[in-house]
RNA sequence: GGUCCUGUGGCCGAGUGGCUAGGCAGAGCUCUGCAAAAGCUCCCACAGCGGUUCGAAUCCGCUCGGGACCUCCA
């Protein structure tokens, strides 16, 4: 069965061909690195994390390429605008590295909770500098770029002319027509340099107090904001690559100013396949920081934000991203959180216990029904991921199976009731998709071991006052440990289990 | 103003021209010393108004509502 994914450059959905298989290369755009990631970033990298591990289940010898923005325009969060004029106090006080640094760290620290696989290559804008600045110059040599007061901007207009005869016109990817562009942007300043409104720079020039700058063929300066991926998808990627992928936010103009400028510099489109993930929403809203409405990944964790009743586990953040399509938006709230958290935790322990199980034999289906239900249910789960990652509906597959299994733990339905191989094949599959694609996981605690030892003892306790008729003791412990945290069940055979919440 | 997306049950969210996703919340039942967990059952929604169709939440039009982007901004 072929993957299909949407693909942003024709809008519709298409079977995915890599161009050199069984390779296959995927370029994100990361973060930028200038403060802390926000509920809403977490959701491009959830998500291409996810395209990740299927195009890796699927057999595909991935590189992935997840850039990092720590060049450009940096301030301190929370200064004020003052700041960024007194240049003295902030060269004794603000060393952008120190910053980028700190922010990276936090970063990879946030992306190591969500269980995200690292990428293959994690570029920096400024470890590439030479590399950008070649690409310009390669651009102004082939006529599409031009200096001004020590910037170079890209002539969109003169692109968009030849491009068009190539079919290939400004606008290709997010629909937008120039003309229009030029008709109805909005004014802005700082655009004299400009020979049209609609060029972008490719470098700028650094003013007396901008605190990040390199030498170049223009004089002092800092790369534009788009030519670093351009740089580092062509250099790690070659100059045509199957997948780009990046918010939807993005869409215009960053990546359409990638286009241009591959285009020009490598004369054919970069990416085949253009993928975009929604928005995280928060009453409706974007969140974002021109909003003023995000909650930073830290606080989110913490519970320590005024929009939060409570912390949420890195997983269940995880899971209620997962729970949703890609491409339509997501709205935040704590009462949807508090909706994935609970479900997740179900989920989990389902299937915790029936990886624990084995099954062995050559037993058939008693009940033939169930048990085609259940192959079914698994089978459905290939077919939703390979049409176009549909994540939602393999998480409602797998809470169809949960029951089954609770019935046959709480021994509602016997081992019979469903062909031995078929138990196997749930088991093995469920590892697959949970773990290795949905990449969900059980968080541990420290010293769990330790731990699991006391409990034993408190449950061997419990049950030795039970069977004396001493409630008060067996309440005791149970409603004590509840208080922690850790929740006592009496399952169905006398043993008792226990789940930390 | 321009371009585009969208409006699903208390909440979050899938989805297809006809076969009522799923989760959470709520109600009942079973199990049980009690509790929790779990299982079973119930709660049959698709903004409004027209149209196409044997049949539309799913196609078309209009109305109302929400949102995104519109180039130096990370």
């Amino acid at each position: 069965m072929p993957l299909k994914i949407y693909n942003s450059l024709t809008r519709q959905k298409e079977i995915f061909e890599p161009i050199n298989a069984p390779y296959v290369g995927m370029y994100v755009c990361g973060p930028t690195v200038s403060g802390e990631s926000h509920l809403g970033h977490a959701r491009p990298f959830i998500t291409f994390d996810v395209v990740f591990r299927y195009l890796l289940h699927k057999g595909y010898k991935v590189r992935y390429v997840r850039n990092i923005t720590d060049a450009g325009h940096f301030e301190e969060e929370g200064k004020v605008a003052e700041d960024k004029i007194a240049t003295k106090a902030i060269l004794e006080k603000l060393e952008p590295m120190e910053l980028v640094q700190k922010y990276t760290q936090l970063y990879h620290w946030a992306m190591d909770q969500f269980n995200n696989l690292p990428p293959s290559i994690e570029p920096t804008a400024t470890g590439h500098i030479v590399e950008q600045i070649e690409m310009i110059k390669k651009i102004i040599a082939d006529g599409y770029g031009y200096e001004a007061n020590g910037s170079v901007y890209f002539d969109v207009v003169k692109y968009n002319d030849v491009y068009s005869k190539k079919n290939q016109p400004y606008g290709i990817l997010s629909g937008r027509n120039l003309e229009e562009q030029l008709d109805t942007t909005r004014e802005l300043e700082n655009q004299e340099e400009k020979k049209n409104k609609v060029d972008f720079a490719l470098w700028k020039k650094a003013p007396a107090e901008h605190i990040m700058r390199w030498q170049s063929p223009w004089g002092e300066g800092f790369p534009g904001w788009h030519i670093e991926c351009s740089a580092m998808a062509t250099k790690y990627l070659g100059k045509k690559f199957d997948i780009h992928g990046g918010g939807m936010d993005l869409q215009f103009p960053h990546h359409e100013c990638e286009i241009a400028q591959s285009t020009v510099c490598n004369h054919e489109l970069p990416a085949r396949y253009w993928m975009h993930n929604n928005m995280i929403t928060i009453n409706g809203r974007k969140m974002g920081k021109s909003y003023n409405n995000v909650i930073k990944l830290s606080e989110l964790f913490t519970g320590n934000h005024p929009e939060l009743t409570q912390a949420y586990a890195p997983m269940t953040v995880r899971f209620f991203i997962l729970q949703s399509q890609y491409r339509g938006t997501l709205d935040f709230s704590n009462e949807a959180l508090q909706a994935s958290e609970k479900a997740l935790k179900r989920l989990m322990e389902g299937y915790e216990w029936l990886k624990a199980q084995s099954f062995v034999g050559e037993a058939k289906a008693k009940d033939e029904a169930l048990d085609l239900q259940l192959n079914k249910w698994i089978g459905e789960l290939t077919e939703f991921m390979d049409d176009d990652i549909n994540t939602a509906k393999v998480v409602a597959n797998i809470f169809e199976i949960i029951p089954v299994i609770n019935s046959l733990k709480d021994k509602h339905i016997t081992q019979d009731a469903v062909a031995t191989s078929t138990w196997n094949h749930v088991q093995s599959q469920l590892v697959v998709f949970i773990e290795s694609i949905l990449g969900l996981k059980v968080e541990a605690g420290a010293n769990l071991e330790q731990l699991k030892g006391v409990i034993d003892l408190l449950i061997e306790i419990r049950k030795e006052s039970k069977a004396n008729k001493d409630f008060a003791t067996s309440d005791k412990i149970r409603n004590q440990l509840m208080n922690m945290g850790i929740q006592l069940k009496d399952e169905k055979d006398g043993s008792m289990s226990y789940t930390f919440s």
